[in-house]
DNA sequence: ACCTGAACACCGTTCAAGT
DNA sequence: ACCTGAACACCGTTCAAGT
């Protein structure tokens, strides 16, 4: 077959992107393959090889786009908010929506793995900006609190409210009874802010 | 080839499990497959999807062995504790430690699908057999609380526990500075038992 | 009846051959 | 120089053919 001018690589990026996106929409990351997206765009594999680099690092553009957009609603939430509890309620919400929403997409955030692969630079540097949001706000609510403090307690909401999420997005380890998400992270950032009101 | 009638077929499962947990001793779930593991113990892939249905049901024979080892030790701490607060406190870490010296057969438990099967009602079991000590420690600890009460916080706590060990086993969100999962534990459960104590 | 070799329909990656 | 068809080394599952 001759060489395909039909886009350009730049084009050809963000259809693939698209198409991926949409595809994550009613189905798991489980049943996409490199092949399947190829013949959704009308390309062939090695295509798709030449442009990404491998069928990992596509999956990480879709990981990336995944996680701007969290960011990007996330802001928006704290930004909209003139008590930082409240900030702080919201953005934990908002998570757990955005999880809920955008289940297959958010599954594939936590189940992509490099492979050995060292993780970008330009990931890490997503992530970080996503962590900075959560210990501003609690240095904000507890502005006494010693910076290691309030890495720790930050970590521990976020890992709280990320396994609530977990939990509520493909109930795993609970069978019986579905569980209220929102109730429960009610329950936890209640219980934190009472603590340090105390 | 001839029948081989080297082992039974309790034999064969046996040898089969052992292998695999051995695998997984230093190595992912995502590097392991049938084929390998028929490779391992000397037979053919389809003598093993003879024995076990097929490879997703092997993988959860596995998981099964490992959630017996978690809960086993899991009641042993519980068991060793006068006080039901102490207990709590040698469960959470029990599981932290469980999942950071068999890190690889923990994850296996969480990133194993079904892929669309329904789950086996003796697994199902299982789960809620873990679940249920959690609950029983807190109703010790609060006996005013009400049974929705407790399953929410019951949740709450094993969510923020599963959280943290994520964080600590494979620090997915965290690229810098690495966490102390035991001090991140002891924030979560002080600051729920300082609540209830007020 | 029980077990398995060979075939099937996939997979991601490579690279020589074409334009 | 750029792109890709065909080949490669895998994968889990099936089932006819052997014992």
């Amino acid at each position: 077959m001759a060489r395909r001018n039909d886009h350009t690589r730049e084009e050809l990026i963000a259809i693939t992107l698209e198409q991926v996106k949409l595809f994550l929409q009613d189905h798991s990351h489980h049943e996409l393959s490199l092949r399947k997206i190829a013949g959704m765009i009308g390309y062939v594999p090695s295509t798709l090889v030449n442009i990404f680099g491998n069928y990992n690092l596509l999956l990480l553009q879709v990981v990336a786009q995944t996680l701007d957009e969290l960011s990007q609603e996330a802001q928006q939430q704290v930004k909209d908010c003139q008590d930082p509890i409240d900030a702080l309620r919201q953005l934990a919400l908002c998570y757990l929506n955005f999880a809920t929403q955008h289940r297959y997409r958010w599954q594939l955030i936590f189940e992509h793995t490099m492979n050995g692969e060292a993780l970008p630079e330009w990931q890490s540097q997503r992530i970080n900006n996503m962590t900075s949001m959560l210990e501003m706000l609690i240095r904000q609510i507890t502005p006494n609190k010693s910076d290691a403090e309030i890495l720790a307690t930050s970590r521990v909401l976020w890992a709280g409210v990320h396994g609530i999420t977990l939990l509520s997005v493909d109930d795993k380890l609970f069978t019986q009874n579905s569980t209220d998400g929102t109730a429960l992270i009610e329950n936890l950032i209640s219980t934190y802010v009472y603590s340090w009101q105390a």
